[in-house]
DNA sequence: AAAGAGAACAACCGCCAATTT
DNA sequence: AAAATTGGCGGTTGTTCTCTT
């Protein structure tokens, strides 16, 4: 499923220049037009995706078909979902990345809606740009430690307060209508068995912890602080194909993609968070191998939409973490 | 207000394995 | 069985946006 083209040695089979086509006629590069997404969209909506150079041919685009392909995956496939990175996405891909390195598709395919490029992108812009102002390298073990020790804790403090707080408006703002649909309760991480941790913070107990997934252990827009945007215009064209053609400004910015945060109409709120997907064996060697302990003091889970990778974002936590990483390489340990 | 620097992110590239012809 | 094509991955680049001076 996972790890094509990434495993070791082999093959001699150097087939390059993998599309013939580019050397036919003159292939268009850079940003897509709206008229191309037009193209592609529709074309996708009639005949479904695959087999992409042949595609980009019969949709009348003068594109690669690894280029459509990347267009629809990673910006036009309606369940995508950009921008806005949730506390709980943060941690998960710290402790997938501890364990699995740069396999970003993998990586991926645990953060519904999320792509590869996305959490690759993530990590470059935020992760490495902390390992720089930490000065030291995103590899060695001292920043690591420093993830593992300082930051996802911290990130789990801040889940947790901001589920705190969460907690104080909804109870203290009584509203008549009743949003019990997560029944104030709200699930973070997995632990194992596809089984999901949930704390009932309305009872303030741990009575649900491991119980299996259901639809409404999911984080969902009612059940979380999260912010999700409205359906983008670009995603409204997807399923109703009537293009404004002021909508589009033909190059990238804010015109061309009014919504960095859209959510695609089959993005399903109750899907958010679906580790349902997670293999039994992950999760195993998660718990055994990861240090998961730290999990396991996260009572509930507020997403929190207000910044994205808090941790060392104000000069606040960068002091905190300097002196807490200080204090690391003193003693070694904590 | 303008310029420069850095951040963010879409898109491309090369490589490789799997699949199809 | 061999060659060609396709699909998928991680790494990198180039453009745009945003913040700071």
């Amino acid at each position: 499923m996972d790890d094509k083209g990434r495993s070791s040695k082999n093959n001699n089979n150097n087939n390059n220049n993998n599309n013939n086509m580019e050397d036919e006629m003159d292939i268009k590069r850079g940003p897509w037009t709206a008229e191309e997404d037009f193209k592609l969209i529709n074309y996708i909506a009639t005949n479904g995706e695959g087999r992409w150079n042949s595609l980009s041919r019969c949709a009348g685009l003068q594109r690669t078909g690894k280029s459509c392909r990347l267009r629809w995956l990673n910006y036009l496939r309606p369940d995508v979902r950009r921008g806005n990175i949730t506390l709980e996405e943060q941690l998960l891909i710290l402790e997938l990345h501890s364990r699995w390195g740069n396999r970003w598709s993998k990586i991926a395919q645990y953060l519904q809606g999320r792509t590869d490029n996305e959490i690759k992108n993530y990590w470059r812009t935020r992760v490495q740009k902390h390992a720089r102002q930490l000065k030291c390298d995103v590899n060695s073990q001292q920043f690591k430690d420093t993830m593992k020790y300082l930051w996802m804790p911290r990130l789990v403090e801040r889940i947790q307060s901001a589920s705190a707080s969460a907690t104080a408006t909804a109870a203290a703002t009584t509203t008549t209508t009743n949003t019990t649909g997560s029944a104030g309760t709200s699930s973070c991480m997995t632990t194992s068995n596809n089984q999901f941790m949930n704390y009932d913070y309305n009872n303030n107990n741990m009575g649900q912890q491991f119980g299996v997934i259901s639809n409404n252990d999911y984080i969902t827009p009612e059940n979380s602080s999260v912010a999700v945007s409205p359906v983008s215009d670009l995603t409204e064209y997807y399923s109703a194909p009537n293009p404004n053609p002021e909508y589009y400004s033909g190059q990238m910015g804010n015109s061309y993609y009014p919504d960095q945060n859209m959510v695609g109409p089959q993005l399903l709120p109750e899907n958010y968070f679906d580790y349902s997907g997670l293999l039994d064996e992950d999760l195993t060697a998660m718990q055994e191998q990861s240090n998961l302990n730290w999990f396991e003091n996260i009572n509930g889970a507020a997403s929190s939409s207000d910044s994205l990778w808090n941790i060392g974002e104000s000069d606040e936590d960068f002091w905190f973490l300097q002196q807490q990483q200080q204090q690391l390489n003193n003693n070694g340990s904590f």
